[in-house]
RNA sequence: GGGCGUGUAGCUCAGCGGGAGAGCGCCCGCUUCACACGCGGGAGGUCACUGGUUCGAUCCCAGUCACGCCCACCA
């Protein structure tokens, strides 16, 4: 007889019927109240790793739990388009094919994306599948449908007709191997080690020289300035001096800006607005010109001299020579400071000025502040909320171009005489001057602009469909820590301004799942483990378990250990209704026979009832898992089965139609956790006409009974008798569990009970000194020390009696 | 420079004012008719360190040391 329970065929068969039977399917028109969530899109071109995972497993147990419990449950799954990470693996292909995608041209490169798409993006919802997610896969979604953009650009026109859309030509990071600007937030800095050059720049009236630090040396040749702390003894008299700028030999000020260090390097700074950020606020607040002297691929540009077209390494090499010559190289050191990368291609961030729209952010940020701050909006962990109100509070505008070719192109149209037309669709004539010749912007929106509409946009916004009726707001958004900012934060702005609610009512950020060795899991370091082959090893409901039992308010490192204990947990729960089953056939299950072990068994799921239903609410998925484990191995298992196994082989009628009863529950319990063993386990039950699947939740409280049964005092003789090895006196029922649950090699033959008295008498006069203490007294709650003396007296007096 | 967080059994982690816990690993004993992915028993910890608050501290407070992560324009 095969006792090993194996997840594979059973699973993928369950995941097929459910679909099939469209239990995943949301129906506005279903009865129930409805309870929803947008599953955070995934890249289209990614892979399902352990983050998505554990956040589908946590998503997917609060949608079944609802499921169960009768709601209207809809679970929107779908797609993002990505365009930075979609244009890296494009044109990491063209690179290999000795092209580029300018070579290529912006159509061409569109349509190619598309078709690569169709071969090898979207298998994450297969992916989904296989871990069991019960998304309405009939629904999905993508960033780029043409429904979709249309509520892109329902957004931008908005934000347009509100005044807070506005192009502008500031520094920005610029990605010189994307081609495009970057956000701040998808900026990582990192250290690197580079050298800190000291310059000596000579004041124009000859009268001495005044000695700059920099990284980059040739950003000299963009220097406007050179700026001082202005309570600097050393330099105040050279304040409104000119210094000259090496190798160009340019005339530039000498200007007094607190935002110099006086303490670094030499204490007087070198300003490039053109290719450095503080500078380039420096250079706005002196009114300096903004000289940019690197292009956007990098390489020197044409206001360089006779360094155009060199890399920055040839113009540095040529520089640092030119300086030796002139004597005004003073030294060279080595230094390593953090320097900003692109978070996709890894290279190195250029500050450069370009021309970006910009989104004013102020007006959209308070409400989602105030939300957060009136509990509106609930972030679990609760400090995540502080962290995503900080950066609300300190909102800055935000850059929402991309000189992308991939993605909703800007909805802006220029004319001849330069004016600007921002519409839903392309206009015939310049909304200004009437001319017909319009020419649409080049730029595509940052994916975060549309990404931000995902909860509304999917259900159909800005039409009123009766999807948007039902199930907008939804209920819980749950994403990791890394996109509070980019996604989280920005759909609470957008939905608030563009639908008048928040999109959902709770936040909840899941744990980052590090390789075992700490570190992050990449592919590149070797590190990753791909759920879909743990899923092949352990099955899918091993995997859900072990992924929600490690997972905590914390980072966590993937164990096997847990997913092991998932599968020990789906192979012990299928053997035990094996069990119970052998010997049922056509037995009615039923709660009333009234023996010890059954109301204890009562209890004990009287008490997981509430213990599942608290930690789900809370969203407290470790502590739930736990519960699961402790209910079905010790409690369901080790004790209940074992105690009434006797019974089940006398084939005792109210032994097995307890049973039966007890284990439905149980299965009830587990199910969102472990969908598909319990559901085929529910099937083998007799008489079933529901599904698992389907409401099948215990109502109302889900209690059994009313009264605790009382067994406690054998519990704590078990206890004692455990500990001691003594005898205990039992009445004939007391007796039988004793014989069924402590078994006679469970009791220490060489134990010695006295000392173990001992030890107990030692404990309870430590509880009773405690409880002898006025100020303890005083100060607990009367019904508590009440509690604690009954309860100790009983203790006491069982052991006497034991002892004597 | 700010902020958040973590240091508990060999490993991964719970617990967070009154008896130090789980799973895995380890040791001993079990071919007991659901399960050896099992059953029973056991070893193993000055709960990072120092001080404070308290009748009582792994838990609260302060500091120290180590390690993460996030934000910020240090050339």
């Amino acid at each position: 007889m095969n006792s090993l329970y194996n997840p594979k065929g059973v699973e993928e068969r369950w995941q097929q019927t459910w679909e099939a039977e469209g239990h995943y399917r949301a129906d506005p028109e279903a009865p129930g109240e409805p309870f929803s969530i947008a599953l955070p899109p995934p890249n289209v071109t990614g892979n399902l790793h352990m983050g998505h995972a554990l956040n589908a497993s946590t998503q997917d147990v609060l949608n079944r739990w609802h499921r169960m419990r009768g709601f209207n449950v809809l679970w929107q799954p779908g797609y993002d388009h990505a365009s930075i990470s979609v244009h890296a693996v494009i044109e990491r292909q063209l690179l290999a094919e000795g092209t580029n995608r300018f070579e290529l041209g912006r159509e061409a490169f569109v349509e190619r994306t598309w078709k690569w798409l169709e071969e090898y993006g979207g298998i994450i919802m297969g992916q989904l599948r296989k871990l069991g997610a019960s998304l309405d896969y009939s629904r999905e979604r993508f960033t780029m449908d043409d429904a979709y953009i249309r509520a892109v650009y329902r957004f931008f026109v908005h934000l347009h007709g509100r005044g807070w859309v506005y192009k502008d030509n500031r520094i920005v990071n610029w990605c010189p191997g994307c081609r495009t600007s970057v956000s701040d937030l998808e900026v990582a800095y990192r250290d690197v080690d580079d050298a800190l050059t000291r310059v000596r720049y000579p004041l124009a009236d000859g009268s001495g020289s005044i000695s700059i630090a920099t990284v980059r040396p040739p950003t000299i040749l963009g220097d406007v300035a050179v700026a001082v702390h202005p309570e600097d003894e050393r330099y105040r008299e050279l304040v409104g001096k000119e210094a000259v700028v090496p190798y160009v030999e340019r005339q530039v000020p000498i200007v007094a800006d607190a935002r110099v260090d006086p303490a670094f390097g030499t204490g007087a700074l070198k300003i490039t607005p053109g290719h450095d950020a503080t500078d380039f606020e420096i250079g706005r607040d002196h009114a300096l010109p903004e000289l940019t002297v690197i292009g956007l691929d990098g390489r020197m540009n044409e206001h360089a001299g006779d360094l155009a077209g060199a890399t920055q390494e040839e113009a540095e090499t040529r520089i640092l020579d030119w300086l030796r010559e002139h004597d005004q190289l003073e030294a060279r050191e080595s230094y390593r400071h953090s320097v900003g990368h692109c978070e996709r291609s890894k290279d190195r961030i250029e500050p450069l000025i370009t021309e970006q729209w910009y989104v004013d952010m102020r007006e959209l940020a308070a409400p989602a502040a105030a939300a957060i701050r009136a509990g509106g909006v609930k972030f679990t962990p609760a400090n995540q909320g502080g962290v995503a109100l900080e950066w609300l509070e300190k909102i800055r505008p935000w850059n929402i171009s991309r000189q992308l070719w991939w993605g909703q192109r800007i909805p802006a149209w220029y004319c001849p005489h330069g004016h600007t037309t921002v519409a839903e669709s392309e206009p015939s004539t310049c909304a200004e001057c009437g001319r017909a010749e319009l020419r649409q912007d080049e730029d595509v929106f940052d994916t975060w602009f549309s990404s931000a509409l995902w909860p509304f946009a999917t259900l159909g916004w800005p039409e009123q469909t009766r999807e948007l009726e039902v199930y907008y707001p939804t209920d819980v958004v749950s994403t990791a820590r890394d996109i509070i900012f980019l996604w989280v934060a920005r759909m609470m702005m957008a939905g608030q301004e563009l639908t008048g609610a928040m999109p959902f009512h709770d936040v909840i950020i899941h744990s980052l799942v590090l390789a075992s060795d700490g570190r992050r899991m990449s592919k590149s370091l070797g590190t990753g483990i791909e759920p879909d082959d743990v899923i092949d090893q352990y099955g899918a409901d091993a995997t859900r378990y072990g992924l929600l039992k490690m997972s905590s308010t914390q980072d966590v490192r993937f164990s096997q250990g847990f997913i092991e204990e998932g599968r020990k947990l789906a192979n012990k729960l299928w053997n035990v209704a094996r069990l119970i089953l052998a010997n049922a056939e056509g037995v009615k299950p039923d709660t009333r026979p009234q023996a010890f072990e059954e109301q204890w068994m009562i209890a004990r799921l009287d008490e997981a009832h509430a213990e599942v239903t608290d930690s789900i609410a809370s969203f407290e998925f470790a502590r739930l898992a736990g519960a699961l484990y402790r209910t079905t191995f010790d409690d369901f298992c080790d004790w209940y089965a074992e105690a009434i196994k006797p019974r089940l082989y006398d084939r005792d009628p109210d032994a097995l139609a307890t049973s039966l009863a007890l284990l439905e529950r149980l299965l009830a319990y587990l199910h969102p956790v472990m969908p598909h063993v319990t559901e085929e386990i529910w099937t083998a039950l007799p008489d079933r006409r529901n599904r698992l699947i389907r409401a099948p939740w215990p109502k109302p409280d889900g209690r059994f009974s009313e009264t605790q049964p009382p067994f406690e005092e054998i519990r704590n003789a078990a206890e004692i008798f455990r500990r001691s090895g003594a005898i205990v006196e039992l009445d004939e029922e007391q007796r039988r569990i004793f014989e069924a649950v402590v078994k006679p090699d469970r009791v220490r033959a060489d134990g010695d009970p006295t000392a173990e008295i001992e030890r107990l008498r030692g404990e309870i006069a430590r509880a009773e000194d405690m409880l002898g203490n006025e100020r303890f007294v005083a100060r607990a709650p009367e019904d508590v020390v009440e509690a604690e003396r009954e309860k100790l007296a009983r203790y006491r007096r069982e052991l006497e009696a034991l002892a004597g």
